[in-house]
DNA sequence: CAAAAAAAACCGAACGCTCGTTCCGTGAAC
DNA sequence: GTTCACGGAACGAGCGTTCGGTTTTTTTTG
């Protein structure tokens, strides 16, 4: 039954293979390096039909970097549960982990960001970032002021401190995933988000406590 | 008396031109989107002329990553003098000035990194970030153990917790001078640099003098 | 239900252009 | 007279895109 296809399926079909080939050279080579006749050969098009179903290269770029908006807006997403439930700091190790597990399964669309970033001076993701800090801001500062001001939490801004973490462990695993240079820090990813999460929660200084 | 020109002066100072003119262009639109005709123009030079002082295009971008190199290793850098100091945690916030200067004075250059790891995989960075990751552990190793030991510091490894606050304000100064994203926590950099090091200091969990 | 017509998917040659690099000629410095 | 900084045309290759045509699917029509 799933052997009969209608002409939109082709289409749909033909599309999606166009987008996964383009989305593994444009990570490998960046976007001007990557030809169309590339993309055509490896999706098993003709560079004619590629204009057919895209306007043109840019377009099929930008709508790789829409697919990674998808993935993040999506309220399934584990990390974006971990979020609403906003029980930072205390879920630091599971937030970690779906930011591990975002960038691991997403690594090809977060190096289209910095691709954008450096071949068309960020044009395709500004807007997008913007407003996910605001909605960002909108998610958190309110339950993070309450529970500071219940003395649940440091005299750190817990916006700031929860921006950091997140933003941090991002930058992490990028390096790590994207970048290729794993165990950057000397120890694997798991002792390093221990080592982090230690950091963060407990700080730099010692504590009272300690010394007795 | 500096209008008397020799041969090596005027070879060494068309080279300087090239390397300028290259590294505004690099930084500003990637690699394979600069041509030699531009950095011709812009430099002053002709395109014959770029063929006689670099083999290629490839080199005059290997010797503006060397050039970098050279900035972060001279130990006259302020920021290599507060890392010999050695005295961190403490010096929180002069480590992040200092960082925040090299990464203004050199955000051309540190494009050129990422620049490197899209469109070359890391090719003219990847041993020396490797080295200079051993030279950090070489110089802190010993000393700040010997803090820890001391009970001068909290718990957590400070070996971890210095290559941590480093790449992070190298980070975050990186995303606002390189990729054009200021304010991005919604503080200036003053404002962020002291919420992160209450962060890192005294951590996100409410220490006990805090609660009467 | 089949035949004809319209539409959509598809192909690959061709166009116009720009690229990195080479080559050769010129004139100043040694 | 030899060397070296320099200029600019020329070369061969490859680029994004266009275009005319063929095949396949869908729709219309008798």
């Amino acid at each position: 039954m799933a052997k009969r296809r209608t002409q939109a399926d082709k289409s749909d079909a033909s599309a999606r293979k166009v987008l996964k080939a383009a989305l593994s050279l444009f990570a490998r080579q960046g976007f001007r390096a990557t030809t169309m006749r590339q993309i055509a050969r490896r999706s098993g098009l003709s560079v004619g039909n590629l204009y057919h179903h895209f306007g043109g290269k840019e377009e099929i770029f930008g709508q790789l970097i829409d697919q990674y908006w998808q993935v993040l807006l999506d309220p399934e997403l584990p990390l974006n549960k971990i979020f609403s439930a906003a029980r930072f700091p205390e879920d630091l190790e599971e937030m970690a982990a779906a930011i591990e597990q975002v960038v691991a399964e997403n690594s090809a669309h977060i190096l289209l960001i910095y691709i954008d970033v450096i071949e068309f001076k960020g044009k395709h993701i500004k807007a997008f970032y913007q407003q996910m800090a605001d909605r960002f801001a909108a998610t958190y500062a309110e339950r993070l002021a309450a529970r500071q001001e219940a003395g649940e939490l440091g005299e750190a801004d817990p916006l700031v401190a929860v921006m950091l973490a997140t933003r941090w462990f991002f930058y992490f695993f990028t390096v790590e995933k994207c970048f290729g240079v794993p165990m950057h820090f000397g120890l694997d990813s798991h002792q390093a988000v221990h080592e982090f999460s230690k950091i963060l929660r407990r700080g730099l200084d010692p504590r009272d406590v300690k010394n007795p």
